[in-house]
DNA sequence: AGCATAATAGTACGAACGTTCGTATTTCGC
DNA sequence: GCGAAATACGAACGTTCGTACTATTATGCT
């Protein structure tokens, strides 16, 4: 790796902090060149202009949340066992110290819902293959026999987001430490209720 | 109501419009200005600074929440009906076309979470009192019958929330119709999880 | 060691930001 | 109808924004 690119690495760590607490778009040259003790110009060199910084900047957050989620979770063994894993790492990301300012994909998502252009585009990828892939563990979790036949994929793969998004909310808005019990309760109640035992057994004890 | 109170009104009107678009601190004096078709400083005396005119944009915004979706919901009778309604008021909120840059409470939440002051304390405070009046019309549900009494009124409230937030972030960054349907599928297993119909469980109604 | 090139710094630019001030205009009670 | 108060305007402030262009320093290959 040569001494640009080691830089430009080091520029993109930085970016996807500053990132986290300002938002994609509030995401300044000048405060980021100053967060790396470098100057703007030789900072944007690096990238041209803003908007292949954002992209840099989300491509660099996007391959650390694979790494740091979707890979350990792809390490656990098919099936539900994954589908844990999923969840678990994901919600320690969410809550990890070394995202102050939260997960920059989900600040930029409702930044850039209503902001054609590529940043959005991007985004919306990454979405998109997040959540097919969250459907093939899905899908996965009933050939293991784990969840029934007649799950839907896509169903599962949305309410599951749809518990990680609320967790986070009340993580980050109301520092609310319950919130990451509440996404675990409501997980095993959603995997119940698409489980074999679900209707003849057991009731969940919050 | 006096001239003044009059264009303080319309410029809120416009400054809701234009939050919901560029984010509550994305919104400037002077796009505004144009958008209202005044001056800056004409427009800017009404509030005083930037962040008294973003705390009253944000009560604005908390305002018309109140009417379009907590009050027509609470016009239904207490119990099921009541939380149907707030769900199905609510989904028209975020999809609604007057809204055209999305729920302007949500996408302040996702700024403000990391950034302390009079906004954030606003947000938060708006979102736990929303979350309070969720949680308080379960409980009704479960004094009516229609929910099972072990169900816990903020866990439902949780997950209630997280389809929410699940079918605004389908809705605005992938455009899918299909969040609507998802959204009325999710609320319905939760429904029925916690209902007397549910497998297993025992009736509190003789 | 020398040299071509990569990498960073420096500077300047026009525009937009929030804010302040002085002044003109309009409203409204008397 | 008059005058005080409310309301709106226009201009300018200092700052920061993203970007462009030039100069200087550091690297790495032969």
């Amino acid at each position: 790796m040569s001494r640009g690119e080691q830089t430009r690495s080091a520029i993109l760590d930085t970016a996807v902090e500053l990132a986290s607490q300002l938002g994609l778009e509030g995401l300044s040259i000048g405060a980021l060149a100053a967060a790396a003790g470098m100057s703007k110009s030789g900072l944007i060199a690096h990238f041209g202009n803003k908007q292949e910084l954002q992209l840099a900047t989300l491509q660099r957050a996007q391959a650390r949340f694979r790494a740091s989620v979707f890979a350990p979770a792809l390490a656990a063994p098919r099936g539900l066992p994954r589908l844990e894993a999923l969840l678990a790492r994901w919600l320690d990301w969410l809550m990890s110290a070394d995202l102050p300012g939260g997960c920059v994909m989900l600040g930029a998502a409702t930044e850039y819902d209503d902001r054609p252009g590529a940043v959005r585009n991007a985004l919306a990828g990454g979405f998109r293959e997040l959540r097919g892939a969250i459907a093939k563990a899905v899908r996965l979790a009933v050939d293991e026999g784990h969840l029934l036949p007649q799950t839907d994929p896509w169903q599962f793969a949305f309410e599951l987001f749809g518990i990680v998004l609320a967790s986070a909310h009340d993580w980050r808005l109301h520092a609310d430490a319950r919130s990451i019990t509440r996404a675990r309760v409501a997980f095993a109640r959603l995997v119940e209720r698409h489980s074999a035992a679900h209707g003849h057994a057991e009731r969940i004890e919050t």
